[in-house]
DNA sequence: GTGAAAGCGCTAACAT
DNA sequence: ATGTTAGCGCTTTCAC
């Protein structure tokens, strides 16, 4: 078994010194074309690759990216977190980055909660996707390490984040709904902690408000403790018993939505006949259901792409400017709203072709 | 800003010497009981955690996993790999690893596409999930590290692999449709290179045969390229315009039942009173379509979860012995060939409750 | 522009 | 059972 080559061998065999040979290696100027080319031939020669540890210690840099997600939301809405992971996975990979995953718990105080990769400086900067106790915020801060935020907002403190366009996605929503026809239009969400829910909350109110419409407060059921599939049932149940029951749904999320739906049609109410609904996300899912889902889509991949692109923008140059991106989320109009296609002429019909499969 | 303790700190505070704490902490044994507790106690004292880096620089190890799948088998079945990946994340949390995720293309031959965590030396282990170029076995085989195979078999060379029961699998899902009283039965497949997909149509074929029945070549469509929705509704169209369709299909997976699902309904059959429909890996979405789909589950976290622990047995112990392990494979009985529940009085009839959010 | 020297923080023989 | 001694392979001042 012949031992790999290392950055000495490259040395002896160009003629040059390790330092000499490491400069070149990582572009950093200061070494002229011609050694660097000479390096480049001995390096393709010898099959010659940096071994990642000696260069992580030799640099305090380990070229991996953290990405922290709590157990809860990756339990109940792992469809959209896996896919933000997914984004993140394939954008740190353009970048020479790996990505660690690791979902925590919701107490922090305990040490052994801490994600390993922290403890042991395996991460050179953190991705952390959805609400978290801001404990942890603090502490990785503390740390000195660069954070992005996916889906999240950090009060105390500037720190960059990727946002999901919640106020127009949900005026786009319910405007639709007001569009075709409906005025009693009610809420099913939970977990208004949530920065992202509490908004689709309050722009759900306010574009009915605009629109001088009024819910009933039994049509909304925004106190579910979470944003499942179950929740939705519950919820829908409530909301439909009121004596005088809405006509159309605004839903928190798909799961929630989906989650109505079904309850909905156990109850034998004709969907979108007899009740419209449309949830937010654009899960995989909701173009499989029946009817399926009208739904505000929400770019996953893209937000991990960009966080990702942003957290390597601040490693490579140091930059330290907080920003903060939202990405667009557009309205998908499907059968749970349209009923026959065309029938209402909306803005946005998507074809069944389009399903992303 | 106060620099992090070293294992020097932690020598010098408890008077011992950077070796016997570093035994100490490895659990290497051979150190005394009362010395043990006194480093544990410095080492919580001032906080210490050994930096990944240097461990991994003075041990060759990484701690990491590598998690390798193919392009085409991502992009094609995302839901199915991206399962198997979470249960590998999540079991090797438990042993104190990471995964790193890479997909990889066809072309093995450039050496930019082989994954830079195998050049850099940043796993200690590999596991590959789905069918590959055999070329990257035997390089990754050649460099010494352990592998393990996930619904992929390499034939030149013994190599521990987690499959799947397909052949239980598919006699279930064939026998059941037998039961319910169909002998018109097709099969909806492509990319017999996939041992797993060839498994299951050997043994479509061979249960078929077992029961007395000859299906109709007209009936078979075997040949799509990927196992894609959109070659379930290829495959579909062109079986069901046969002049003698058959009455029920068996798909080689949940993608291509969909599709054919969707299909045989745009061409106004009832599903399952004209046409009885299963798949095959009890996708998500699959207990969503409407009717819901009959499948057969596959386990598909634990199969990621049994790849990492047998590798990490292996890392551990420096096991050497092959193992091949195969994962049940249940028939989940829905709507697309139960037709009213109860009618068939199937063995296993899923609640709708149970659909997994 | 290039080289020499000094670690980065830990583990692993080997000695005691 | 514990300490001593060497590195692991790379990066990074700092001279030249």
């Amino acid at each position: 078994m012949k031992k790999r080559p290392t950055i000495g061998d490259v040395a002896r065999q160009s003629g040059l010194s390790a330092s000499t040979v490491s400069l070149a290696l990582n572009q950093s100027g200061y070494v002229s074309e011609k050694t660097r080319a000479k390096v480049m031939r001995v390096v393709k020669e010898l099959g010659y690759h940096p071994t990642r540890a000696a260069r992580g210690l030799a640099s305090s840099t380990s070229g991996n990216l953290g990405f922290i997600v709590s157990e809860d939301h990756f339990a109940q809405a792992e469809q959209f977190y896996t896919r933000v992971f997914l984004g993140t996975e394939l954008e740190a990979r353009l970048h020479d980055y790996y990505v660690l995953l690791t979902v925590i718990g919701r107490h922090f105080t305990k040490g052994n909660s801490i994600p390993r990769f922290l403890l042991e400086r395996n991460v050179d900067g953190v991705i952390i996707a959805g609400s978290v106790n801001d404990k942890i915020i603090e502490y990785i801060d503390g740390l000195g390490l660069p954070i992005i935020l996916v889906d999240y907002q950090f009060k105390r403190k500037p720190c960059s984040a990727v946002l999901i366009d919640n106020r127009n996605g949900t005026r786009s929503a319910v405007s639709h709904l007001i569009q075709i026809g409906h005025t009693r239009i009610g809420f099913i969400g939970g977990d208004l902690r949530h920065p992202s829910i509490a908004e689709r909350y309050g722009t759900y109110k306010a574009t009915l408000e605009e629109h001088g419409l009024v819910p009933d407060p039994s049509w909304i059921a925004a106190d579910e403790k979470y944003l499942s599939f179950k929740s939705g049932c519950t919820a829908a149940e409530k909301v439909l018993s009121a004596p005088s029951r809405p006509e159309a749904l605004f839903a928190a999320n798909d799961s929630m939505a989906i989650g109505s739906l079904h309850c909905a049609k156990r109850q034998g109410l004709r969907i979108p006949e007899d009740l419209a609904i449309v949830g937010f996300d654009d899960l995989e899912v909701s173009s499989h259901v029946e009817p399926r889902l009208t739904s505000v889509r929400v770019h996953k991949e893209e937000m991990g792409r960009l966080a990702v692109r942003r957290l390597v923008d601040i490693l490579r140059s140091k930059l330290t400017t907080e920003v903060t991106a939202h990405v667009r989320a557009d309205l998908i109009v499907r059968e749970s709203t349209a009923g026959k296609l065309g029938e209402y002429a909306p803005l946005t019909v998507e074809a069944e072709d389009e399903v992303a499969w």
